[in-house]
Formats: C-alpha cells, structure tokens, sequence
DNA sequence: CGACTATTTGGCTATAATGCCAAATAGTAG
DNA sequence: CTACTATTTGGCATTATAGCCAAATAGTCG
C-alpha cells in the first residue's frame, strides 16, 4: 500500500467512524427529513445533552453535517445527501444476512 | 426512539463499525477486485498476521466477507457487492469537504 | 447589566478496539 | 506419524470512544 493509498483509506475511514454509532445513524436518518435543532435531537433521543452536542461535533468535523445558529438555537442539517446511499449498502447487508438464516433454517 | 428502531439502528452500526478502520477498508477494496487468500491480503497489508486475521473476521462477522478453505489456503471475498457503494457515499463527503476547503482560500 | 435558556467544553470513569507476540489448530506432504 | 505451512485464537498493553456531571459560553429579554 502506497502512502497516498494508505492516506485515502484513513480518510475514508474517518467518515466511516463517524457514522459507526447507531445515536449517530440516527441523527443522521433524522436529518435526512430536514434540519433539526439540538433541543428537538436530544429529546428524541433521549440522552444527556452534552451527549448530543458531541456526537453533533463528531459528524460536523467528519463533514457530514453543518450547522447554524439562528436566535438562541443551533440547527444541524445533512450537509450532503450522499450520506444516505450508506443506509442502503448497509440495508444490502442485513438483507443477505437475513437470507443466510433463513436458509440456514430450511 | 422505539425498541424497534433502535435495535435497526444498532444493527446497522454494527455494519458500519466493522467498515470504519483505514485497513478494512483496504481489504474491501482489493477483494473488489475478486477473492483473495489470507497471505496475499497480508503481504498487501504488511501487518502481522494475527492482525489482518482479526480484522478479516471484523468483516465476516458483520456479513461483509465470506470465505472458504481449499487446501491450506483460506480465501476471502465479498458476500454482497453493494458494500461497495459505500465508498461512493464516503467520496461524496470527501469531495464536498474538499470543495469547502477549496471556496475558504478564495 | 442580570437572569435565563440553549449549547458546548472539560474532566472523569468505564468500556471497547487495536496490534503485537506466542501458542493452538488444521491441512498437506513425506 | 512427523514435519511443515497457513491461519486463527488467547493474552496483554496501549490507545480511543462513550456518556455522564459540572462548569463555561453565547444569545435573548427585561
């Protein structure tokens, strides 16, 4: 592996870390319907708010969301949609999994 | 949050866990390429190979890779392809990152 | 300014992930 | 069976991640 492969599989890492937690796909899938502000993310999560904030701060330094404060409220939103294709490779997964048991059950 | 979701939401991390290290994303990227055994993953790789055989089992776990023996060689590929538009996803987010940095020196 | 609300940050502990070494296992060949 | 090769597993030290609490910050309103 060359250092500049080595350095692409690092960054493309780094994204895949920051949506490898499942408060994290769920902020994600949120936003998907539309900009949320903290208070709204962290009572349908149900979390500490502190907790929230960070995993926010995770996915805006990965680049996934941005964010605006607007009043005394700070909105985050997707800030590419691209995001979502990863719901279905992951989907794609689960499916062949699934069907591997049920196979297995025959 | 239901029970419901969040069980679909950490199963989904669990996906997205086994894809988040630079070096699987590595393997994944060459058995893209068509199956590979152990040693050439490794020789690829430069790691020990107890490590690249924990990081192989990382992604089998996850439904991401099979694998069979023939003869003392274990091969390895991809169960489902559609992991594979993972990286479009992570690109898209490279590229937008990217564009950003791009617009701020102007 | 002072009280209040929304959010972030620092600190801390508990838990999980990484990667090496050494030992175990499984298949092959003599 | 023995020696050998390919791979996996167990153990361990190091580092990273998660989540709570308390404190700091920033914006608003009277």
């Amino acid at each position: 592996m060359t250092p500049k492969d080595q350095a692409l599989f690092e960054a493309r890492a780094e994204i895949a870390k920051a949506l490898a937690h499942p408060t994290r796909l769920y902020i994600v899938d949120m936003l998907s319907k539309g900009e949320r502000c903290v208070c709204e993310l962290r009572e349908a999560i149900g979390a500490d708010f502190s907790t929230v904030s960070k995993h926010l701060s995770v996915l805006k330094k990965a680049g996934i969301l941005e964010d605006d404060k607007r009043g005394l409220q700070v909105y985050y939103r997707l800030r590419c949609t691209c995001v979502l294709s990863f719901f279905g490779c992951i989907e794609g997964v689960l499916r062949e999994n699934a069907n591997k048991q049920l196979a297995l059950m025959e």
